[in-house]
DNA sequence: CCCGGCTTCCC
DNA sequence: CGGGAAGCCGG
């Protein structure tokens, strides 16, 4: 907390509370499902990059001691709800939650080394879901527990949720993808007409503009920002 | 019955 | 891991 700020500072006079210092990479993971086998790699952080790897990562602020994290996949729809995936790995259980003790001197702890997230369910039993919940999006749930003075690990607080984390399979969460384009030099005048022919294009994404406010034209807006600009400079030589 | 789109599974 | 085939489902 920052100290010039009241409220925060307020806030964190009160009490033990759990912070999330690292949030999970919102895109580009893929869910995976259960026959595809545990290892597949673990939810990486927001900062993550291929040779410095980060994973979601929570610190118990004001407190000294043991505790302990649990971690479980909610909804991305307020109020958070338990999800129909589950997370699995290592500290993970039956249920998707995982577990992980930590204290007294490191009150971090690196979301449950590898969590992963996986499907649980038969077909029809996520076809009901799909109607009521987006399979498609989860947030990720701690809650932690402190130690009691019989060593149970009882004293919960507030849980906090992360921000939502889209699967990459899904077909509205994947990244437009520019697969050819017919010339790769222009003018240095500009003004010149490129055409790019993308993968991963959906239905609505063809839409032009002119055809009205259609909600439908959204998703290709807001896909175009995670578009994969071709090598820099490749367009002037 | 066919078709497109998404889900599930496989490599 | 990502790409893709197979399968399912609603229209």
């Amino acid at each position: 907390a920052r100290g010039s700020d009241p409220v925060l500072f307020c806030v964190a006079a009160h009490g033990p509370y759990v912070q999330i210092i690292e949030e999970p990479k919102q895109r580009g993971f893929r869910f995976r499902y259960e026959c595809e086998g545990p290892s597949h790699g673990g939810l990486p952080g927001a900062s993550s990059e291929k040779n410095r790897r980060t994973y979601p990562t929570v610190k118990i602020n004001n407190y000294v001691g043991h505790a302990r994290v649990e971690v479980q996949l909610v909804t991305h729809t307020d109020p958070a709800r338990v999800h129909a995936h589950s997370l699995v790995g290592r500290h993970c259980n039956e249920n998707g939650t995982c577990s992980l003790d930590i204290g007294p001197n490191d009150l971090t702890a690196s979301s449950v080394p590898e969590p992963k997230q996986n499907h649980n369910l038969l077909g029809s039993e996520a076809k009901e879901l799909g109607k009521v919940m987006d399979l498609n999006i989860v947030r990720l749930r701690f809650t932690a527990f402190l130690q009691d003075s019989n060593g149970g690990f009882t004293r919960a607080l507030k849980p906090v949720v992360s921000n939502p984390i889209y699967d990459s399979k899904s077909p509205n969460a994947s990244n437009l993808k520019i697969s050819r384009m017919d010339k790769t030099c222009g003018s240095v005048l500009g003004g010149d007409e490129i055409f790019l022919l993308c993968d991963k294009v959906q239905k609505a994404d063809g839409r032009h503009p002119a055809a009205g406010p259609d909600a439908a034209e959204q998703p290709a807006a807001r896909r175009a920002q995670h578009l994969q600009p071709p090598a820099a400079g490749s367009l002037l030589c």
